[in-house]
DNA sequence: AAGTTTTCCAACCGCGTACGC
DNA sequence: GGCGTACGCGGTTGGAAAACT
């Protein structure tokens, strides 16, 4: 049996308070991140590490972005997860400012639900033979954050061809900043395969010139 | 207005893996 | 190579807020 990450005696639990996120901020403002293990003694904070390291990567950062995930970004996480499944810290790594909770949750209770209603297997992104019931009012693709706001649509006819309709849409808008070209190089001569193995991968480059931390292989022709 | 249900998201838990000894 | 520890990840949960009846 594993041993607890920390003992239970003494340690906060639940909702961080504003001081503890202060603290938190303060300590890693200062030493930078790293050693979760010690830090909740050393900032102060009746915390254990692996709550402090969530809380900072997944809120306290100060290059997230909150809010609502705008349309192209939705388009890149369906085409991410058509590809590499449900690894979210790959997929919140093409999405500069996202965390990889952030995308899962947004997966979760938005795109997945849509998926279904489009007649779409979220697991493998094809369409169903037996599209679920029929819900036409709530089937069309809505902005980003308006997922519940069943608006009726004029025409919805073609609903597999719409932008969302991940796999076939390959020529996105790229009217924002996020990056949806998937094509990634080696920093050296042409590679050809085409891989799926983080481990083996850790310096590969992106095109985009980002430098993420673990990227699978991946070259992607549209 | 009050009660109930649903949605959303922050946080927790447990497992796999990297790393140091 | 084996073992223990720390970190990172994905799945799941709990509760607040919003929507609905």
């Amino acid at each position: 049996m594993r041993k607890p990450c920390c003992d239970k005696q003494g340690i906060n639990k639940g909702a961080w308070s504003k001081q503890e996120d202060q603290k938190l901020i303060d300590y890693v403002k200062e030493h930078g991140e790293g050693c979760w293990r010690s830090l909740p003694k050393a900032a102060g904070l009746h915390r254990c590490g692996k709550s402090c390291r969530l809380r900072w990567i997944n809120y306290l950062r100060p290059d997230i972005k909150r809010g609502n995930f705008a349309q192209d970004e939705e388009d890149l996480i369906i085409k991410l997860h058509a590809l590499l499944g449900n690894r979210w810290s790959l997929i919140a790594g093409r999405l500069p400012g996202r965390t990889d909770n952030e995308v899962k949750n947004y997966w979760n209770s938005h795109i997945r639900r849509r998926l279904i209603n489009m007649g779409i297997d979220p697991n493998n992104h094809k369409l169903n033979q037996i599209p679920p019931r029929p819900q036409p009012q709530c089937d069309s693709v809505v902005p980003s954050g308006s997922t519940d706001a069943c608006k009726p649509k004029s025409d919805n006819s073609d609903r597999v061809s719409d932008s969302t309709s991940c796999l076939d849409d390959e020529t996105t808008t790229g009217s924002s900043n996020v990056n949806l070209d998937l094509t990634m190089a080696f920093p050296s001569p042409s590679p050809t395969l085409v891989e799926e193995n983080p481990q083996s991968t850790e310096s590969m480059m992106v095109t985009s010139g980002q430098e993420r931390e673990s990227v699978p292989t991946l070259l992607l022709f549209s």
